[in-house]
Parts: C-alpha cells; structure tokens; sequence
RNA sequence: GACCCCGUCGUCUAGCCUGGCCCAGGACGCGACCCUUUCAAGGUCGAGAUCGCGGGUUCGAAUCCCGCCGGGGUCACCA
C-alpha cells in the first residue's frame, strides 16, 4: 500500500458531481488502487462566489455513493485551496526571489486593448511582456517565460506533446488583488501534496505546459500527467445538460446500481480484451492507464441500464433489498421484511435496469392491483371468467402445500380437465393477482403472495367480472 | 484565427507501436428463430464499418509516410 504513487481528483464545488467528473475520479482511484498508491481528494474553492458547501457535500456524497474512497482529503482540514492561501503566498514570494516572476501593472484596459487589436489581425494573444524587466514591486505577478524553445509534455495516454514557448505568454500567477490564480493554486498544490500522476480531463492539456515551466521555475520535479478524454454527447460535442442527465445525482435517482455506473464509466474509454462485465476488485486489478483510450467517447444510457440490469442480476440478494428498499417507499408503498422481500425480488431482478423499475415490475407485490389492463379485462373478466375464478378459488383453498411445484400441478390437471390450455387459467389468475398481463412465473408469484392474499385478489376479480369488470372495491 | 487533441459498425471498443493470422473481432442496440403459462432471462442466427478523405511506400496497409477534411479543446488579473 506504499508505492510512492500518490494521484488527487480535484473537483471545484460550483454544481454537482458530473459524470465526466466522476470518470475523472474514478480513473485516478483505479490507478492508486492498482498501484496501492494514495488516492487525494482536493477541492478547489478559490472561487469563492460559485462554491458552495451544499455542492461540497454534493460531490462527496456522490463519491461516497460510487464508493470512491479517498485515502486524504476532507473532512480533515488543509484539502481546500481557500484553506492553502500561505502555501500560494510563500511560493509566489519564492518565483520572485529567484528571479523567475515579475510584477506588472498593467492596467487591464490596456491589456484588452492589446488584445482587441491582436484579434482583429487575427493572431493569437500574448502578453507583451511591457513590465517583464521594469523591476515593480507591487501589482499583479505574471512568471517569465522563455522566448525561445519549447516544453514537452510526456502524457501516459497521448505520448509526448509539444508546445512552442513563443505560443505561450507570461501568464498571471497571483491577482492583483493578491488572490493566486487557478493554475498557479494547482501547481503549488500538487508539488505540495506531493502529487505523482495529474490524471485529469483532457481540457486541461493545453494549459499543462504552463504549469510545468512553473514547476521547474519553482525548482520541483515535474509529475507524469495523464489527460483523459471527454464525455460526448449524441452531437459529438461535449456532454451537457442539454443532453440529458448530467450528474450523477440524476443517475442514482434513476436507480442505476452503483457498481453498474462504476462499471460504464470505466468501460467508457477504457477496455481490458473483449470483457464487459467488470466487478470493483477486477477494475482494480485490470486498470492500466495505458489502455485509456485517446479520443472522446459519446455516453450511452442504453448501454448503461444493460450494465445496471446485469448487475442487478448478479447482485447479493440483502444488498439488493437494502438498495431497493428506498425506492419502494418511493413509490408511497410499504416493501416487505427482508426475509419475504429477498425471493420477491428473486424472480424480479431479470425484469427490471433499475432499481425504479425493479418497484415498477413488482409493483403487484406491494399493494393490491387498483386496476385491471384494459384489453385483458374486456377479454376475461366476463361471466365465464367469474366461474373460472370460482372454481380457482375452491381448488386454491385446499391446495397443499401452497407452493410453487403444487400449484403447477394444481393448474395442469384443471386445465386439462376443464379441456382448457394451461395459459388461459394461467392469464386470468396473473391479471387478476398483478392486474396485468405480463408477470415473474405465477406460480412463484402465487406462492410468494400468500394464499389468504391470492384469494382476496381472486374474489375481488371476479367481482369485478361479475359486474362488467369495474375497478375491484376496496383495493389495496 | 493560432496552438493542441481526436477520427475503426448508430454507440462503446479490439486490432495500429512490432505491416500479412483482419475482404476487420467483441459488446450495447436492432431483426429473426428456439425455449416458454405471460413478460423477461437464456440460446442460436442475422443485418450493420469501402478502418474520415486523397496520395505515396510495399509483393502486401486499418496498421508506415505526406497532404487534406471534419469534430473537439485551449487561448482571461474564470476555474
């Protein structure tokens, strides 16, 4: 668990936690887990006006919630950039020591003025470096930066990228107001947390080579980076609320299996062979941030409600009840104990992407139907539906053991001595105990219900049928 | 606009470094069939990619080289 290898996600609090955020996260968690590195969570507050400790929260509870633990960070003290102001203070007093920043003064006017007239020959701003060699002692602090040359960045997923310095200006390092700028608070705090990999969103490749020439003016050795690619929308253009959900927030509500989101982002610009299904633990032993893909990645909610239903599937029966349990009450319905609720949901887990649908698709066993599917009551609820349902209930009354192998048995030989098929007396008790057509196999169903409840439901259809099919009295 | 990144079935991807096993493999989705008390699940089969485009190198290119096009990102005393 000590290999030196130390990796930090670093959400600014101005929303909640967004998907290609918690890709972020969970990439540099499956990198320090595979390694038995340090995984940091960092927060970057300097913004004061859009950071809020609602979003704080927010954000740690959705990494708490995809079980993404971080091994430093809050709620200890000193994980928040507005808590590290002496730290940027100390640093900016170093690079102006050592020769490496300089104060400028320029006022902002005249640097938009420059950059008026630079964009109208259509080239690309730089500073012009008027105050680089004045020797001021107070206004805003910009580093130097070499005229000539160039820096490389050695990225794990996109190999080594150059930039020309005459691209890039002496960049501001601290306001004049005396508030350090982002890049700037990002450099000095990952030399200061003692950061080994930056494995961060692709967004941020161009501003890199700006933060190395700061690490090296500031005499520190430069991490490994990693830039992973964005999450595209249908469009192809980065995912945004116009596309749908976002944050993945919404995607609990949705009732997503945590480990099925784990498990899609993951597989969302990253692969191991031809594997799909991914548990936590081989995640963590397969990850290789050399198998991160390079280009972007379009999020498909189809694909992820496969992975959530596959999950589902293969779920710990009490964990899954647990899960469910808050949706069921969701719903304004009342789920059983967990002794009764684990079978129920047994024969429900290959029906349903998610924990809503799960409720959805066993709704029946919840509460008693508060109605009967249109066509298949016209169908049967009728008169010779209500004798059916007579002779159902006498047969189910006495029936022993009431359970599963018995019923089937019951049904078979009163089907065939009634010269009926198997699926008419099977399709008249399913819509009459679910109110539905489509249901788990009715015999689990019957026998998880209960044969007290499978008569009451049974009497209340054919009530129903006798009087042209109306909605059964007293439901549920 | 400049710079940077990216470009294989609708989507996620394997293959690209170390050319031939690829007239391109897997998965989601889609279609058909089988199974079946319903719906699912499961099984089988199928449609679907001239590997962004154009040149070149080579006996041979998705894979190497050059040019182009398209998409995205970054260019702030925002983060």
């Amino acid at each position: 668990m000590n290999s030196g290898i130390r990796v930090r996600f670093a959400p600014s609090p101005t929303g909640h936690l967004h998907v290609g955020g918690a890709r972020t996260a969970l990439f540099n968690w499956l990198f320090a887990r595979h390694h038995g590195g340090a995984f940091v969570l960092r927060i970057e507050d300097t913004d004061r006006s859009r950071s809020t400790e609602e979003n704080i929260a927010s954000i740690v509870d959705a990494l708490r919630w995809l079980e993404l633990d971080w091994d430093e960070g809050p709620p200890a003290p000193g994980y928040r950039q507005t808590e590290r102001f002496d730290l940027y203070r100390e640093h900016a007093a170093r690079l102006v020591a050592a020769g490496r920043a300089y104060h400028c003064d320029c006022p902002p006017e005249l640097l938009e003025r420059e950059r008026k007239a630079v964009e109208a020959r259509k080239e690309t701003f730089r500073y012009s470096g008027r105050c680089r060699d004045r020797g001021l002692a107070a206004g805003a602090l910009r580093l130097r930066i070499p005229d000539t040359g160039s820096t490389v960045v050695d990225d794990l997923i996109h190999g080594p990228v150059t930039f020309d310095h005459a691209q890039l200006d002496d960049w501001i390092l601290v306001r004049t107001d005396g508030t350090p700028t982002y890049n700037f608070c990002v450099v000095v705090d990952d030399v200061t947390m003692r950061i080994t990999h930056v494995i961060r969103g692709n967004d941020h490749l161009s501003n890199t080579p700006k933060q190395v020439l700061c690490y090296a003016a500031l005499g520190y050795a430069v991490p490994a980076f990693a830039h992973v690619s964005m999450i595209l929308g249908a469009d192809r253009a980065r995912l945004s609320k116009r596309h749908g959900a976002t944050s993945v927030q919404a995607y609990r509500e949705q009732g997503i299996l945590p480990e099925a989101m784990v498990n899609y982002l993951a597989r969302l610009g990253w692969s191991s062979g031809d594997q799909e299904i991914f548990t936590r633990a081989e995640l963590v032993e397969r990850f290789d941030i050399k198998d991160v893909s390079s280009a972007g990645a379009v999020f498909d909610q189809t694909k992820l409600e496969w992975l959530s239903h596959e999950h589902i599937k293969a779920a710990d029966g009490a964990r899954l009840a647990a899960l469910v349990r808050p949706f069921v009450e969701a719903a304004g319905l009342t789920a059983p104990p967990p002794a009764r609720l684990g079978p129920m949901l047994d024969t429900l887990r290959e029906r349903a992407r998610t924990l809503r649908e799960l409720v959805e698709v066993g709704r029946f066993y919840f509460e008693r139907p508060a109605g009967y599917d249109d066509k298949a009551r016209a169908k049967l609820l009728t008169p010779a539906g209500a004798e059916r349902l007579g002779v159902l209930e006498a047969r189910l009354a006495a029936v022993e053991p009431f359970a599963a192998p018995a019923l089937e048995a019951l049904y078979r030989g009163l089907a065939e001595s009634m010269s009926l098929k198997l699926v008419d007396l099977a399709q008249l008790t399913r819509l009459a105990v679910t109110g539905r057509t489509a249901s788990p196999p009715l015999f689990d169903v019957l026998a998880l219900l209960g044969r007290d409840e499978v008569l009451e439901r049974l009497r209340a259809a054919r009530a129903a049928a006798s009087s042209g099919g109306a909605p059964p009295a007293g439901a549920a």
